[in-house]
DNA sequence: TAGCTGTAAGATGTCTGACATCTAACATTT
DNA sequence: AAATGTTAGATGTCAGACATCTTACAGCTA
C-alpha cells in the first residue's frame, strides 16, 4: 500500500487541515520547520508539498513573512474546491452544483458544435447512439457508459474550443463514477437514448439553438436523476 | 528587477520550451541533473519547478523512468493553455474562444441567479448600473470598469455556485486587460449600460430564461466588439 | 519627544552532497 | 528459453548550511 510519495501525503494532510478550518483564509500555516517536525519529514519534502499547493493557488508564499491560505474563490483546483465544498452535509449541494456547471459547458459546447461539426462526426454520433441502444438491449452497462462518454467527448471536440475541453476534464473525472451508477438503471438508459438521438438529429440540422435546447433537456434529466438518487439515499 | 524566484524562472523557461514544441506531448523532458546544469541552478530548484508544473498537470513524473509532457487537454491551468493556444497566429482565435467560454459561464450563472438572487442584491445591481451611467457622463473609465466588474461579480455570487466562481477567476484575470481597452470607447459604454440595465431588470423579474437571454445579448455584443478590435489591429 | 538606525529573530530561498529506491535494459545462469 | 542477477540512470528523500527578506524592538540622535 501507500503508493503515494511523501510529498503527496504531506500536501494532502495539510490540505485536509485547511479544509477542516484549522487555518482560515488569510491566516498563515505553520512554518516549514514546524511542519517538517510534525510530519517527521525533511524540510525539503514540506517545501515541495507547499509548492504543489501554491501552484494550485491554495497557498500564497511570501518570503520572509510566511505562507498564507487563499480564499476559496481563488483556488485554481476544481478537485480541491470540491473537497472543501463537500464538507459536512454539503455533499448533495456540491453534486447539484457540479451538474449545473456541466450543464453550462455542455449546452454551450453543443451550441458551438452545431455550426462547426463535420458530416463524418455527425455520422459518428449516430453510431454511438446505435451502440448505446445495442448495449441497452443486452444489458451491457460498461459498453453503454463507454458509448455515452464517447458521444459527449465528440461534441466537446467538435466545439473546437480548447478551453471548454480543459475545464471539462476535471469535471469528467469527478462525475464519471456517479454516471456509472445512474446508467445502471434501465429506465434511465431508455431516457438517455432518446435524448442522445434528439441531440444528434439537432446537430445534423446544424441549428445552434435547437442543438443547445436538445442538450439542455438531456442535462435537465440528468439533474433530475441525480436529485432522485440523492434524495433516496439515507 | 527580476523579482521572481529562481524556481519560477526555471518553471517558466521550461514551460516555454514545452509550448514551443521542443518536447511534444508524451515525450520526456530532460532529467533533473541535465536541467540543473543548463539553467545553472541546483537540482532542488529544478525539482521544485517541476513540482509546480506537475501540480498543474502539465507534467507527469514517473519515478525511475523520467518526467513526461501531458497532452494539452489534460493541463489544469487555464493560463498555461492560453499561452499554448496563443502561439503564432492563433492569438485572435484564442481570444474568441475565451469569450465563448465566458459567455457559457456568465449566461449560465445569470440563469441560476434569477431564481436565487435576493432583493437587496437586485437593488445593488441597479446601483452599479447607475454608477456606470455616472462614470460614463464624466468620462471616468476606471470607475466605469470597476462598476462593470462589480456588476458581473455580484451575479456570479448570486448564482450560489462555487464552481462557477472558481472557473471564472482565471478568466477574469486574463480578460480584464482587454476589457479596459474596449470600455474606453464611449459608444461601447453606452451599449453596455443598456445591456446591464436589461439584465438587472430581467433578474428583478426572477425569470430565468429572460435573464439568460439578456446576459446572452450582452455577451454577443462583447464578442462583436472584440472581433471588430481584432480585425482592425494590424 | 520624535525620528532614524542597527540589531536580532524568524521566515522563506537556494545550494551541496549523500543515500535510497524504482525502472529498464542487459548479462548471466539454470 | 526462462529465470535471475547486475548495472545504469532516473526520481525520492534526507541533512546541514548559508543567503536574503521582513518585522519588531531597542538604542541612539537631533
Amino acid at each position: 500500500m501507500a503508493r503515494k510519495s511523501l510529498v503527496g501525503v504531506v500536501a494532502d494532510e495539510l490540505l485536509d487541515r485547511i479544509i477542516a478550518g484549522e487555518f482560515p483564509a488569510g491566516s498563515s500555516v505553520p512554518g516549514e520547520l514546524e511542519l517538517s517536525a510534525k510530519h517527521e519529514v525533511s524540510r525539503m519534502t514540506v517545501r515541495e508539498a507547499m509548492k504543489t499547493l501554491e501552484a494550485q493557488r491554495i497557498l500564497s508564499v511570501e518570503r520572509g513573512r510566511g505562507t498564507f491560505v487563499n480564499p476559496l474563490n481563488r483556488w485554481a483546483s476544481l478537485e480541491a474546491v470540491l473537497r472543501a465544498a463537500s464538507e459536512g452535509q454539503n455533499e448533495a449541494a456540491a453534486s447539484v452544483q457540479l451538474i449545473e456547471l456541466r450543464r453550462m459547458l455542455e449546452t454551450g459546447a453543443c451550441e458551438l458544435a452545431a455550426a462547426r461539426i463535420s458530416d463524418t462526426d455527425v455520422q459518428a454520433l449516430f453510431v454511438h447512439v446505435a451502440a448505446m441502444r445495442a448495449a441497452h438491449e443486452v444489458n451491457d452497462v460498461a459498453a453503454f457508459v463507454e458509448a455515452d462518454l464517447a458521444f459527449h467527448d465528440l461534441i466537446l471536440r467538435a466545439s473546437e474550443n480548447v478551453f471548454v475541453a480543459v475545464l471539462f476534464a476535471p469535471l469528467h473525472r469527478v462525475l464519471e463514477k456517479r454516471r456509472a451508477e445512474t446508467s445502471a438503471v434501465p429506465a434511465i438508459q431508455e431516457h438517455a437514448i432518446g435524448h442522445h438521438q434528439n441531440i444528434a438529429e439537432a446537430l445534423e440540422s446544424r441549428d445552434p439553438s435547437r442543438s443547445r435546447e436538445a442538450m439542455d433537456l438531456h442535462m435537465q434529466q440528468t439533474l433530475d436523476d441525480l436529485k432522485n438518487l440523492v434524495l433516496e439515499a439515507p
